[in-house]
DNA sequence: TCATAATAGTGTACGATGCATAGTATAAGA
DNA sequence: TCTTATACTATGCATCGTACACTATTATGA
């Protein structure tokens, strides 16, 4: 993939990531656990940009987290809150509506229509 | 719209008006006239987001502009180059991809699956 | 005629995010 | 013991979408 196409890639990929991960915030994750839950997903995250978004996401809380110090090594969980749920659900719906839209403008530049 | 969820939707939106601006110019477009080609489509985009993306896209080479002085005030014609239909295919697909693994993701989160 | 709106574009500055990079620290495996 | 995997924090950069300010012409209407 070539640096510039890459860039897009990124830049579509925006917003996303956020989507992606509140969807997967029903039951409690630890971030190191997410990235590997996403990847096999097929959704790759860095963890450089899982760890600030996660935090970013508590901070304006859509998420609380506690740390679980019993298990092997400490960890810190995330779980979605009931403020975060109602957003998830608003935002999954300006998705489902942009992908709609953008679907069939691109569905439209196959034809030769010139208004 | 709260403004928590105006900013998520504008990341979201992000990277995929390059996109939709692309699939706009198999026939040449002027900057003004595209704006309102977009929103009759459902696609707002503000003329402050318009005008620089055209201009970067042409940096990069994905279009190439042309001043028509004819008409009853100037206007600059902007058209898809070859190049820039080559990344646009590429682009789009990388789109549908991601629109695909997303939905399965979305479509995954009213189960209860613990891993 | 004069004010206003619509048209058409440029330029600057700011906020948000994705990622590269670097660093800390523990556990597990060869 | 050395390396790898795990788990997280912190800093800084590049990109993009938008607000805002600005210029200038054409069209409309009181």
């Amino acid at each position: 993939m070539g640096p510039l196409l890459e860039t897009f890639t990124t830049e579509l990929r925006r917003g996303t990531l956020t989507l992606a991960v509140l969807s997967q915030l029903r039951t409690p994750q630890y971030g190191y656990s997410l990235v590997q839950r996403l990847e096999r997903a097929g959704v790759a995250i860095e963890q450089s940009t899982l760890y600030p978004l996660l935090r970013r996401l508590e901070k304006q809380e859509l998420l609380t987290s506690s740390w679980d110090t019993t298990e092997s090594r400490p960890r810190k969980y995330y779980v979605i809150s009931e403020y975060g749920s109602e957003i998830y659900e608003q935002l999954k719906k300006e998705w489902e509506t942009m992908t709609f839209e953008l679907k069939t403008l691109l569905k439209g530049d196959e034809n030769d229509e010139t208004d």
